[in-house]
DNA sequence: TCTGCTGATTGGAACGATCCAAATGTAACC
DNA sequence: GGTTACATTTGGATCGTTCCAATCAGCAGA
């Protein structure tokens, strides 16, 4: 009794030392906690009191054990320290906080090994679903083996490989990347240049290949053709594209524009141009993907693909509690269009 | 007996099924799951063999609820957008990942009321630390009515504002603000400028506060008197720096130079400069904070102070585990040191 | 045969919540 | 008074794991 009123010694306080505390039961303590109208008012407010003198934590992981329930989800994302993913996650996380989850975080670096890795830490954990934009090689097996078939799994950004490709019921999220490239490749067209290249990313992303394929597309109704030293590869990142951008010039017939494959490479091109003594945005255009933060403030502005970031998030973020809502309904596929953002770094054709 | 060899309809397989499975009770598979040296080669083998047929996944939850131990750090971020924190959310996961650790995020942005229903829900799941940068104005009271005082916590980036600055025995990690935004004074001192003006942040933040108590210290001790017209506030952004670049010259004598709050502030005064016909670089020397990655690759190239947030994220990750390690340690408080970055931003006074 | 000992294994009670069927109290009705 | 109805409350089993003390088999030594 005298060592009762205050906190007993370390130990968190729980339901019965409420219950105990004002002479009720478990059950009913638990009926408060989640608002049920079944209790009377007189008996809530006493275990309110109570509630707050002891200052009671819920203790989620006990109660989710019991229902079997979880109110976590898990955010898996290949690259956190991009800026595009940042953003992503933050939208993901402002809207399952709104619905009373919290995200469970995994960021793996562009590595299947940590995929596989993360994967399997975080499905110990039950979340109740899965948001995951695949490391670049990523297949299906693997993740299918980590996480299981029961999870509802959305897939965001990229697709996965492998030759098992609609043996799940996982929903799917993905940017329009080729008709996006093919409206850059458009708009440069319009502006009159006729040697275009595509610069930046992996042949074996899916998402290169299919913004290469709007390329690819454009160029074609045109009635251009695409000579095969127009396609350089690189890292998506400033780094490479800075290194690789000589590429563009070895050979004759050289470009005068490049549609990139984002805004990344395209400010490392840029960099490029200018240490080859080239001003992009005037003897050079070009475009970018993405709509990073500094594309509308580089010097030029660079012309560009808007995608939201954050709203793709939220929308991810929706899509995912929508599955758990209805498990059964049908997989979703989803691509979200994407808009063409003009500034000055595409500029007309320069008449030399 | 019949349908027992698969997965019985939905439900996830547990010890029980797996001790059922191979005749040995949920004890001994429990210390085979925890590698126990206790059970015999054989048994084990035989357990083994039975979690993957049934391909069985460890239920953490339920595993902590019984050892009242947890496998979880929460992470809160002021701006997850931001690519400093993103890069340092990106170390801390890294770090925990490799210890076993999963990462709780929550991201407030900047806003008090999200802060505390954040430190809410997280505590509901009971983390085993938290890693916290407090959103701008949030005070010590309020944190810790949200989070009790049993959590460890580790204060990143940001002090708390309150008048019960030691009640609690949290750990610290801060950057060298002062000495950081001292040494960009100096390079700049040195470099010939007199008319030195410090722009950007906000004054009640206490970073800016130290940033601003650097740049005095400089100027002091060089001898140079502060016209009241050289501090300019901002939002720490790149838009509103833009906005406020005009004030900068609003009265004479106009500085020549510019100490910014941080990179965001910087760039964007670049843009200002160069909307007013200035040349950053060569017309006015500038320096920025937090060395972020579009900070090399600007034009000019941005003279700033490298603070490595990944390195800074994997840090505090350590930090915290630490403080699980020996709970009753005495509390910490760490000044990483900060790295002058010398790039073309920061020009000699120009002769006129 | 009995005792002691070591190496493996195990049943049952926790952890902190929820669920469910059953019990309680009170008022209303015939 | 007895019966029914309704509004509240409650004990005990349960979720999937770990802990602990107890058990068991096998073998050596007396």
């Amino acid at each position: 009794m005298a060592t009762e009123s205050t906190a007993p010694v370390h130990r968190k306080t729980t339901l019965s030392d409420i219950a105990a505390g004002c002479g009720v039961s478990r059950a009913t303590v638990s009926l408060v906690l989640r608002g049920s109208p079944l209790v009377n008012k007189l008996t809530r407010a006493k275990v309110e009191k109570e509630l707050l003198r002891q200052n009671y934590v819920y203790n989620r992981a006990a109660a989710n054990l019991r229902r079997r329930s979880s109110s976590s989800i898990a955010l898996i994302l290949n690259d956190l320290a991009n800026p595009f993913f940042a953003e992503f996650a933050s939208g993901v996380d402002e809207k399952l906080g709104e619905a009373g989850y919290v995200t469970l975080l995994g960021s793996t670096g562009e590595s299947i090994g940590r995929e596989q890795a993360v994967l399997r830490s975080l499905i110990e954990h039950g979340p109740a679903g899965i948001i995951l934009s695949p490391a670049e090689g990523s297949d299906v097996t693997h993740v299918l083996a980590a996480v299981g078939a029961q999870t509802p799994l959305l897939l965001f950004n990229r697709e996965l490989g492998g030759n098992a490709p609609k043996v799940a019921h996982w929903d799917r999220l993905m940017l329009d990347n080729q008709r996006g490239a093919r409206l850059a490749t458009e708009h440069l067209i319009t502006l009159g240049h006729r040697h275009i290249a595509f610069f930046g990313g992996h042949r074996d992303s899916s998402s290169c290949r299919e913004r290469f394929a709007g390329y690819t597309e454009a160029m074609r109704a045109a009635g251009l053709r695409i000579k095969p030293h127009w396609r350089i590869e690189c890292a998506p990142n400033r780094v490479d594209a800075v290194v690789q951008c000589p590429a563009l010039f070895a050979h004759s017939p050289a470009p005068t524009a490049a549609v990139c494959y984002n805004d990344a490479v395209a400010l490392g091109l840029m960099l490029g141009l200018c240490q080859r003594g080239m001003q992009p945005g005037h003897d050079f255009a070009l475009t970018g993907f993405d709509n990073i933060a500094e594309a509308a403030l580089g010097v030029p502005p660079l012309t560009t693909l808007a995608v939201a970031p954050r709203e793709r998030g939220r929308q991810a973020a929706e899509l995912i509690l929508q599955r758990l809502h209805e498990p059964l309904s049908a997989s979703r596929y989803i691509i979200t269009p994407v808009q063409l953002v003009v500034r000055a770094s595409s500029c007309t054709l320069p008449t030399t």
